[in-house]
DNA sequence: ATTATTTATGCAAACGTTTGCATAAACATA
DNA sequence: TATGTTTATGCAAACGTTTGCATAAATAAT
């Protein structure tokens, strides 16, 4: 039922003409003659001839396709930064692969392994939540292959690396709350041993500082993984404080709706009483009553400016670049969680 | 910096082993001496020898390597869908390549061209909604490639297909309304274009015949793509009937959502005086308040039977098999937006 | 008409594996 | 000792392209 495959050879018999002018008519190399390019393209399509990307990559030593680790693709923050990574690979001419590490380092290490195989041209990684050490990633840049990582990057390790400014997004978010007149504001971290949840808490705490609000431990409670659960036990926490907070600064939106929602049910007001604000700017933050104040992290954008950046260092002849470091803008959308209007 | 691949010639030279004998000792084969075996792989291991698998892919012709086409990365089904599809390729020792059509017949015609040469061992596809023929598949078919469909799936095209029973879901989620005490039930519905809304639109009816309660099609409000603000409009046309309903199945979550809400702001009780049901069980359903009855669409299970299937195919030797279809069991999840107790 | 230049095509090697077949060495059997 | 069998390895071709170089034919310059 499914006829064989045609191949350059198989056009050159039937033309009567050599595989490599076959291969350049096609390619459109100037030394053929349009004659002949229209001959063989004509009975390229007449037999169904697909070329086989895989043998001219062989020959090319190019794939055209880079690898992608993220810890989970159903994370909604993931599956858009994928979105932008695809999309800007598409308009490249790359293609994508994609695996999970689901937060295990064996696994990661295991997908590394298999990138080794010069399947890819180069890779994009979110680290898993696992991961300490880097050096099955050092062991594929030794090889050669680029790799960019996003969000969640290593520390200790010289590498390329897509980031949102988190300090700074902390900063403006708590500061945000103060300029609404809030006094006593909490904080609903995520898990300090992530690079990126500390500086949320440094944000947190700077922009305190700059308005010269002591900074109080006592309304600072930290999460293992900012679940929505952990995000409810935070808030009663909060509430059964003697001087309860008037405002409180969340490091995702998951925390920050189950904060709301404690807190409505106990009878306070939101914003009124306890305004919120969130942090990813997850859908759901546009649904939720009262719709969730939270700070944009550019997902789609940052899976854009990852593979702009790879497909450049694949791309760059004469390896000039060592590392590079983008940091991706962010924006503060305020809802009504956080609006005491004026 | 990046020091040259070292190919299997590399070792052989510096073995003092012919390359077939270090192929075959790497691949374990039986007729290698132990202590060969042993010694390549340690000087592999002290050169850092990765195979290379686009050689090795190209030479057996085997790429171990899928395709899959979403419309749209970030919608949260899909994800999902891709999450259960790449979980069971990596078990298998598959890998995937993702495109997105972006609900684009010709971005979908351009990947499936891409897709013709040899990249793939197989495909799956989640059909875009301008799509209305299917030869672009067909012309893959032809070549032996194996092509799974699931969800929006062709009609009036012979192929493997991975569904759900959108009918009997539709059919058992309008029988639970009624079974709490619903008499006049509403329907927002999808694009009747598409297949599956229209599916669930024949469920909900079915369900009304079966139990003698009259169809009444000013209760039914057909929107373009069940979008959020779409459902605040059907929502508010439907309290604004001379008699509201006291129940509404929404074919999916966004809608049922921001029915609950306008009925909410309009001062209805749910479910006391207006029961929602939706569809999908996406992560929101869990969080608003109250929390939404829904479909469970197993979308992991989805990707996991079409991955499972298309390795069926792409493994079968003898090809006995021509087409299967596969329908997903699914399940209510009834919560508190149609409960009206026992 | 001879030589130089341009234009269009072909030859053959190469990319790094895998694998059927041949073969040499070691061992077992008669 | 001669023959048969097993064990371990090598040879060489093949997979389908691409590409540097050579070459033949056609055209231009002398």
């Amino acid at each position: 039922m499914s006829s064989p495959r045609i191949t350059l050879k198989d056009l050159a018999k039937e033309l009567q003409l050599s595989p490599s002018t076959i291969s350049r008519a096609i390619a459109g190399h100037p030394a053929i003659s349009e004659s002949t390019k229209k001959k063989v393209r004509k009975k390229a399509e007449e037999l169904g001839f697909a070329p086989n990307s895989i043998a001219a990559g062989f020959r090319k030593k190019r794939t055209h396709s880079i690898g992608v680790i993220v810890p989970k693709i159903d994370v909604h923050f993931h599956s858009l930064v994928i979105s932008g990574i695809e999309d800007l690979a598409y308009r490249e001419g790359y293609n994508i692969t994609i695996f999970q590490s689901k937060d295990s380092i064996d696994r990661e290490k295991e997908i590394a392994k298999i990138l080794q195989n010069r399947l890819v041209e180069g890779i994009i990684v979110c680290l898993s939540n696992e991961t300490k050490s880097y050096t099955h990633f050092k062991k594929l840049v030794k090889l050669g292959v680029p790799i960019i990582f996003y969000d969640r990057v290593p520390t200790d390790f010289q590498a390329n690396k897509v980031v949102i400014d988190d300090f700074g997004s902390a900063f403006k978010a708590t500061e945000h709350l103060i300029e609404q007149g809030c006094k006593r504001i909490g904080h609903i971290a995520g898990n300090q041993g992530t690079p990126i949840f500390k500086h949320r808490f440094e944000g947190y705490k700077a922009a305190l500082k700059a308005h010269n609000i002591p900074y109080n431990p006592d309304l600072v409670l930290e999460t293992q993984n900012l679940s929505y659960e952990e995000g409810a036990i935070s808030a009663r926490k909060l509430i059964a404080l003697p001087q309860i907070p008037d405002g409180v600064f969340c490091s995702n939106d998951y925390t920050a709706i189950s904060a709301v929602q404690v807190f409505q049910k106990a009878g306070f007001k939101v914003p009124e009483q306890i305004a919120v604000v969130g942090f990813s700017n997850y859908p759901i933050s546009q649904v939720i009553q009262p719709n969730l104040t939270t700070v944009n992290d550019r997902a789609f954008q940052m899976g854009e400016a990852a593979a702009k950046l790879l497909i450049r260092q694949i791309e760059d002849e004469d390896n000039a670049i060592d590392f590079e470091t983008i940091t991706l803008k962010t924006d503060l959308v305020i809802r009504e969680s956080s609006l005491r209007k004026k």
